[in-house]
DNA sequence: TAGATTGTTAATCGATTAACAATC
DNA sequence: TAGATTGTTAATCGATTAACAATC
């Protein structure tokens, strides 16, 4: 892996691709162009052989990819080579449907807890995941390797989660909640603001008349 | 409104600024500098005041911008001086959790029906909101002027649901599906992908070590 | 006037696209 | 060999950053 620097863009596209793949492999389809990779993911066909020679040559002139070889190569590249173990701390409506996300499950990511302060619901279950009180997530995190928590909280709660969670030892944050969030250089985080998706929608709306 | 071509990244900025100031006036904080912003979003004040820079000049020098004046010209920007009108299909855990997220109606976002195929869905309510068969979006649509669509439905059933919807005369789609959708030039998308955001955490997490 | 902060320009940086030699 | 398609380089395009004159 000859990590240079990646675009973050790359990352993002390689996921896109690894799906498609993936969807392909089910189809029974074995062999595919950069071309037809760009027609699955809107993409352009330059684009996707830019973004896999980051991390090697996986294809065969006047041949192709070999479908579930080069998903192998991008799965480890993503780093899903292995399962994950996830906590979701909030368990409103949507940490619920999170921890239920059949899309996470298929990629690797299994969310073995939920964390909430309010005793109406900790113990319940959603399915087969259960609700702890926020107490007690430095010991699961620690016993059960979590890696990754999802912040599904209102937002004011938020930074106090991430204290918490980042002391406990959690590596990475996808958080829901709108606001901006500091962590230590060590933990990556990511925002998922829902709002501001809409938001780009109405702007162009907009624009287009 | 000196829209030449404006950067995706600026409107998704000016969308965080956004809250941020709603925050500030919450707390009745009436100026602010573009350092402060910036240090409120993580970002740099350079960059906010080329992102206000494209759509006109809002400050004033020496003294920096008027919070609530400010905040009313980028949710005017945004196209959120008015309120808009929502439809779910796929009324399953994500689609559920969506219709009673508190970020959109914060936003002027309202969530008026929800849309499934199943029988068992069909007429129950999540909190106000009414389960409603597919077959009847295209009224629902037309009758309460429903410009936006979100989907969130297994990814299989996405495209046909797309084509339901811009039928309709749906103009913006977020879509929740793991799926490349085509539409309609004249119809906006987003691909809100859950699963991708894990995944860039993943590949960041397995390069810092 | 002195200090602060904007709006804007120019320089830098980075990502995408186009083109094509390499090669199956 | 002819046709197809990769991997890679160079050219283009676009976004970010730095710097500073304008001005409150």
């Amino acid at each position: 892996m000859k990590s240079h620097k990646i675009p973050e863009a790359t990352i993002i596209r390689l996921s896109v691709y690894s799906r498609y793949l993936k969807q392909l492999e089910i189809n029974n389809i074995t062999t595919i162009s950069s071309v037809d990779i760009a027609r699955g993911v809107n993409g352009s066909s330059a684009q996707v052989r830019k973004d896999l020679a980051y991390f090697g040559e996986f294809g065969m002139r006047g041949v192709g990819y070999n479908v579930k070889e080069l998903n192998s190569h991008i799965m480890k590249i993503l780093g899903l080579n292995t399962n994950w173990n996830v906590v979701i701390v909030g368990a409103g409506n949507l940490g619920s449907a999170l921890s239920q996300y059949k899309g996470f499950q298929e990629r690797g990511f299994r969310v073995l807890g939920m964390f909430d302060n309010d005793p109406e619901k900790i113990g319940r279950r959603i399915g087969e995941i259960e609700v702890y009180p926020i107490s007690q997530i430095k010991e699961f995190v620690e016993i059960n390797t979590v890696r990754i928590c999802v912040i599904a909280v209102p937002a004011h709660y938020a930074q106090e989660v991430v204290a918490g969670v980042v002391d406990a030892g959690v590596k990475a944050i996808l958080n829901f909640a709108p606001r901006a969030l500091s962590v230590p250089e060590h933990v990556e985080i990511r925002n998922v603001d829902l709002a501001v998706n809409m938001e780009i929608l109405t702007f162009n709306m907009c624009l287009n008349k």
